[in-house]
DNA sequence: CATGAATGAGACTTCATTCAT
DNA sequence: TATGAATGAAGTCTCATTCAT
């Protein structure tokens, strides 16, 4: 009853928040919060920069939503798929950290780490945001990982909160280096290859966790 | 003849590049670019906004002179400690995570990997000079170790580029973490120590890279 | 159907050029390009400064349109009252610095003249427009006049270039005189009046210009 | 005692009034008062920022100083030149106007024409100093000239005032148009000799006045 | 709701002037 | 005297935000 009935100019009312947002998130990963001017975002989302302050009332305002929602799409299921997974820890850390990649680091919200790492600084309130909602559920899905392996036996014991950075580190760096300097051709520096260096770092860490076998 | 007529005056103006230098490292660290007033690097200096300009043309060129400057000075001596090292490829390649630690991460210009992943889409001529300057250096001083290693049947083959990235990526991205977060305090979120950090990542890899004896 | 629609935030947009090319030529030839505040200009043309620079992208800019524009408005339709005139030469002589009189030495752009002369030096590329569009076209305006005299056995031979000169040049000084010393009245100057001053220095040069009966 | 005893140094403190206001004059007809920066003057005197400052107590007391004494040279000792002339009042005029090209239009002060043009406006107490001191007593030579003449029953009668402006202002605004465009080669305009310029102005103004022959 | 002209606080930069050496 | 490093008032220009239409 309704939604055959939405006009066209119904469908873009309903859809610009999410288009500003997203529009926003690309000139903020691309620039930076300052940097960014409002105008250049209401250009982007096709609208006038009246328009984007009827939605959003301050830039600033604006900046915190589109962190937010970014940030809230990061928040991955992965605590699902680790409850319910029945395979080796092995097979575990390789499915999270593909599903990572698929769902966030080869998408458009990767960018929102740039972003993250960029500006904390200037909006403290977004520290303890960004800590809750993405930083230690992430972590705490690691932490689970490694604990199931090493209940298993399958990992060595390990520092878990140190173990569970450097699993995730490689995966966010290369996100942020494609982030920055992907943009721009450079001449002379390797290319990392996203899955080679996915198959890579899981192949590293993952002898590295093994338990071996008595000499 | 010379350096005891050197008046206060004088030291003071042979100073003043690196005094400003340094405080625009701080700012930009904390702040961003486009956050940074001219002004505030003067204070933060002990100099008037006039006497910033009187060693930089404008701001854009103080802070290419910044991370010129702080760039330069992680161009590790790190390829001179490879090319004398005699022992292990293990050893070196803790030697060589624990130098840049020291030299680097636990440094003020550790800020300078913030700056950069931050700004250099506004700045694409940095994107070569960092290129060339720094990754490529330290790319290649870690891939010769990995090369090392394996010649010498230390290390099993592994994809050199994907590898040395993942060598260095955790070391990298906790120094992001404690530029971008250290800064206020969260409540909640697992501390990192770094020395845990480096012992952890150092023996996860090394497991990883080992050859196995065979069963 | 659309001149009715247009409302009073329209009407102005449209008149804002214009507004503030007159309220630019003013503070110019008062008080000269450099000396001459971007603000006081919007002020002026009771706008605020923001408005300017929608309009302008720069004082230099500005400078240049008020030139141009002034400049242009100087490019006499004269040739076309010379070319259709069919009286003596001496009457045609005295039409031309009559309607010059009339349509630029007695009216606000004629200040134009001291703001070249004051700023070409500053802006090179205003000299060859200038040239182009003002002092060539005028030129020549009097240089055929003096040729169609002479032709006509009317004027006796002279250097054509530098009567030209020496014909404009008494009604050019006159007004940088009043742009600049009119404004404040001074004790003691003989005052010039313009028309005296015309007719003086047409019976002058028509008189210096007359075919001489044979003594 | 005093000349062959005092030093180079000495010479130069003392010409150092000198050469800053000539470097000043040069600079003031180049770009302008306000355009023309005070450590421009210095440098183009061959001395710091601070000397300028030792002997003129601000940019605008140099700028009245240069002024001053430009406006001295000019202050024609033209009057004794008429007093002690015996022959004809058209010799006379030619004998000013050429002695007015020798000792001022051909010279570097010839440039602050140009300048009390710009900055009168800005400068006002020069108004009535340039009044006095130049353009009464120049005004008055020629008048006294024109009344000669006409009383000798050389010339014609016509409105003294007029007349005389009528006289110098070819010569003066040539001079303008050297300072002002002389300085950029200009592709198309009529180049004006000023030696032809000088015969041809004569050769009107004089047949102008002279009076007519009873035919 | 949507627009975009207008505003004005604020940032960058210049440069006349001072003053310790 | 002479210097030139330092200052800070002032000017140019930008851009987040408002509001009449």
């Amino acid at each position: 009853m309704d939604s055959p009935a939405t006009s066209s100019r119904q469908r873009r009312k309903e859809a610009r928040p999410q288009e500003l947002l997203d529009a926003a998130l690309e000139l903020f990963v691309e620039k930076g919060f300052a940097a960014t001017r409002s105008e250049e975002v209401a250009q982007r989302a096709g609208v006038s920069k009246g328009t984007l302050y009827l939605y959003y009332p301050s830039k600033e305002e604006l900046f915190k939503a589109v962190v937010r929602q970014s940030l809230s799409s990061l928040i991955a299921e992965g605590a699902e798929i680790a409850n319910q997974f029945e395979g080796s820890s092995a097979d575990l850390l390789a499915l999270l950290l593909k599903t990572w990649w698929e769902r966030v680091g080869d998408t458009p919200v990767a960018g929102i780490h740039k972003v993250v790492i960029a500006e904390v600084r200037n909006f403290p309130e977004l520290a303890q945001f960004y800590a809750d909602e993405v930083m230690t559920p992430g972590h705490e899905l690691f932490i689970n990982c490694l604990r199931r392996g090493i209940a298993r036996g399958e990992f060595r014991a390990v520092p878990l909160n140190e173990a569970a950075h450097a699993l995730i580190a490689p995966m966010i760096f290369m996100v942020l280096c494609r982030t920055s300097f992907g943009a721009c051709p450079l001449h002379g520096v390797a290319d990392i290859d996203p899955m080679t260096m996915l198959r890579t770092h899981l192949d590293l860490v993952l002898h590295g966790l093994q338990t071996r076998p008595a000499t």
